[in-house]
DNA sequence: TGAACATTTGAACGATTGTTCAAGTATTCA
DNA sequence: TGAATACTTGAACAATCGTTCAAATGTTCA
């Protein structure tokens, strides 16, 4: 029980028991962490915040980047994989898109939330 | 120039210039990455999620990550470090709590966004 | 002051990850 | 069919990252 020395155990008890009721399943952690992990590298968030304005084949991808067909291909595939992107082939070319709107919220709200530093202070 | 043979060859050059007009700096992707980075590791989104019911010292972070308190504590450093939890000491303890309610609205969203897992699909 | 508690820090290790290069597959068109 | 274009894939390397252990710091109280 890790005997706190502190003159307001009964909060810290209190905070600790509410902490773990209300705390979401592993798998849950597992879930949100990957869609955060999967845009939290620079490279794949270009991505994406490219596709945002309509899909898009590879090579201009690469552009956009400034990355390698290669690595972008890399990338992509990673995306694909976790359901953020889906590949369309259209001739020679694949066009990629944003999967679906939870993706594109989410990276509306990293941005909304890049515009005013300090505003929301508690 | 990459001369892209496709019979929508006009669509796919406007895409691009769209995406590249439309564009983030580099150094706010950064930014936002970071963010998404820092709450990526399930470890340290645990500790921020049981911070999202109100502050709490280490020891009792570590019931609710079940990790050690070294592992918390080198976490805690990261977070704040980067702006995203606050540390205060009371006596012996040290009471964290989330820094502002950018983090906060951020962790919410990617919750939220767990919930309904085929309902927003475009 | 010294013992007990609470937290931090530094170094070291293994695991994960992004990038690159070379080779492979898929599609179109002459 | 074969050449050119567009993309994918696998292997390998360096860099980054979370975890652990041991030692150090800060705080309270007898």
């Amino acid at each position: 029980m890790g005997n706190i020395d502190c003159n307001r155990e009964k909060e810290h008890l209190a905070a600790a028991q509410r902490a773990k009721e209300g705390i979401l399943a592993s798998s849950d952690v597992e879930l949100v962490c990957k869609t955060f992990h999967l845009l939290s590298e620079p490279g794949r968030f270009k991505i994406v915040l490219a596709l945002m304005n309509g899909e898009m084949c590879v090579y201009h991808l690469t552009e956009v980047c400034g990355s390698t067909v290669s690595g972008v291909s890399h990338q992509l595939r990673v995306l694909r994989d976790n359901g953020i992107v889906r590949a369309k082939r259209m001739g020679k070319n694949v066009e990629y898109s944003i999967a679906d709107n939870h993706v594109r919220e989410i990276v509306r709200m990293g941005i909304a939330h890049l515009q005013c530093p300090k505003e929301s202070e508690l």
